[in-house]
RNA sequence: GACCCCAUCGUCUAGUCAGGUCCAGGACACGACCCUUUCAAGGUCGAGACACGGGUUCGAAUCCCGUUGGGGUCACCA
């Protein structure tokens, strides 16, 4: 049997973290075995329903490279089938009207939850003849749900969950409007789309016995069900705006990896023995539900910070020179140069490993695309004393009879350089670093050269050595 | 409140299903040191956890019960 995942979002606004989680381990899951991944647009509210969150997370998921097989399938298309479904099963005395008003079940709850018993529908409704129906009044459909025994899920997540029937009461399967809740058209649609596992937060864990008794009474087959845990912010309760429960296009904008994303999101809340850093085929091999684990786990930035960096050492350097290309050219206020290009990609192995984020990344880069005379900060500028500005215009004149311009010889020339006047190479270097970079931080100060050029590098030197 | 789920370093986790090899391993963050021209990266080392209480057993992080704590669900939302 082929198997079906389904990603299966409300558009009702951001997709975020904890979702795209959802989103990824059906995938993982579908990849894995070579079965198909779903999109299903759960847009039955049509109240809460918004094009702008549908775009979101088309966009999301396409960014996070989550690929989906087929059409997508919007539920508010499918309204007829649902109502038919609805209607077969009143016809085949599974279900029945329910002519209860609004205020009247909110006295129902509010009775219950004074009497401390479970907060149910009390099936008034059940079994009276339909004869006694009010004239003009419209009716929601409600499932019979069996009143004794038990309904058990066995999740392939949180193993075997009992649930007692008499918890679960006749929910509403059709609005008085006529058009199909959540428990109706899920259930429906993942039949309709021969959906094998149903993964997804396990916020859905109760359903997930409701929606087993309606498979039942259709005479379908249950789908395996895996309710992975919810993620949770920094302070352990539930992931909401406060702490970053943005969109996925915020981790983008600051600079994220897609794989930095997948991989963080894979390992938060599964795990394949010690093995933290992986590349997403690597993570389609090795996953699987059984190794998902049943308590929520936190989101953390800075592992999500780590993971980034690990990822962009891993990136090719082309693709990073292009990722802060854009940036760039506005922190210069001007489009870059090919010959900015040419530098950027030579400095690209030595500015990788110091950076978190693409945003750092440009930060680090700067020194590179800058015009002469480039710009001095405070810190730099101290270190450019009359003594270092002497010892500056000194060196020059030993760079500019260097034939090889490449680090190696670079290096030659300024240690046999220090050497020969006795001083240190610190003395040297950081007097250096400030006239080529305009920073006291910055790669390798013999990298540094070797990437501007010697027309470049002596120039600025130059600059600096002035007056 | 009722029901369901969960519980190992600050955080993510390995180990739990098939009890001993675990005075509990890895990663992030933190501290120290090494490397070193700065900042990173890298390397070495350090500190840091089986929620609590009972039981079963020769032996429990692992199995059972309870307590506590956390989370989720109780809509004509999904």
């Amino acid at each position: 049997m082929t198997v079906v995942t389904r990603f299966a979002p409300s558009p009702t606004g951001l997709l975020h973290l904890g979702t795209a989680r959802v989103a990824l381990f059906n995938w993982l899951y579908a990849r894995h075995h070579g079965g198909k991944f779903l999109l299903r647009l759960e847009d039955t509210d049509r109240k809460r329903s918004t094009e702008e969150a549908v775009s979101a997370i088309i966009d999301g998921l396409a960014w996070l490279g989550l690929d989906w097989d087929g059409e997508i399938v919007r539920q508010s298309e499918r309204m007829e089938r649902h109502a038919e479904i609805a209607r077969r099963l009143l016809k085949e005395g599974k279900a029945y009207r329910c002519y209860c008003t609004p205020e009247e079940l909110a006295e129902m709850r509010e009775a219950a939850r004074e009497r401390g018993s479970p907060v149910l529908y009390d099936g008034r409704w059940r079994d009276r003849d339909p004869s006694e129906a009010p004239v003009g009044v419209s009716s929601t459909i409600r499932i019979k749900s069996p009143l004794a025994g038990e309904t058990v899920i066995k999740d392939r997540v949180q193993g075997t969950v009992t649930v007692a029937n008499r918890q679960l009461d006749d929910m509403v399967l059709s609005r008085s409007d006529g058009t199909a809740t959540y428990m109706l058209s899920a259930v429906v649609d993942d039949h309709d789309m021969r959906v094998t596992h149903v993964i997804r937060g396990d916020d859905h864990l109760n359903n997930a016995a409701r929606q087993a008794i309606l498979f039942q009474a259709l005479g379908w087959t249950v789908p395996e069900f895996a309710h992975v845990p919810l993620i949770h912010g920094a302070d352990g309760t539930k992931l909401s705006k406060r702490h970053g429960a943005v969109g996925v296009e915020t981790y983008r904008d600051e600079g994220y990896l897609p794989e930095a994303i997948r991989n963080y999101l894979a390992r938060l809340g599964w795990s394949r023995g010690d093995e933290e850093l992986f590349t997403t085929e690597q993570a389609v091999e090795w996953f699987d539900l059984d190794r998902v684990g049943r308590g929520a786990a936190r989101f953390d930035l800075d592992k999500l910070r780590s993971v980034n960096a690990h990822h962009i050492q891993q990136a090719r350097d082309s693709r990073l020179v292009e990722a802060i290309r854009g940036p760039l050219a506005e922190r210069r206020g001007r489009a870059l140069k090919d010959r900015d290009l040419e530098r950027l990609t030579a400095a690209m192995p030595e500015l990788k490993p110091r950076a978190k984020s693409i945003p750092e990344l440009v930060e680090g880069a700067l020194f590179v695309v800058r015009d002469r005379p480039i710009e001095i900060d405070e810190k730099a500028a101290e270190l450019l004393d009359a003594d270092a500005k002497s010892l500056l215009r000194d060196l020059a004149g030993v760079l500019e009879t260097l034939g090889d311009w490449n680090p190696s010889a670079i290096e030659t020339a300024i240690r046999g350089y220090v050497a020969e006047n006795g001083i240190r190479l610190g003395a040297v270097a950081q007097p250096l670093r400030a006239s080529l970079t305009g920073r006291t931080t910055s790669p390798g100060i013999f990298d540094v050269l070797a990437i501007l050029g010697k027309g470049e590098s002596l120039g600025r030197i130059g600059d600096a050595g002035e007056g």
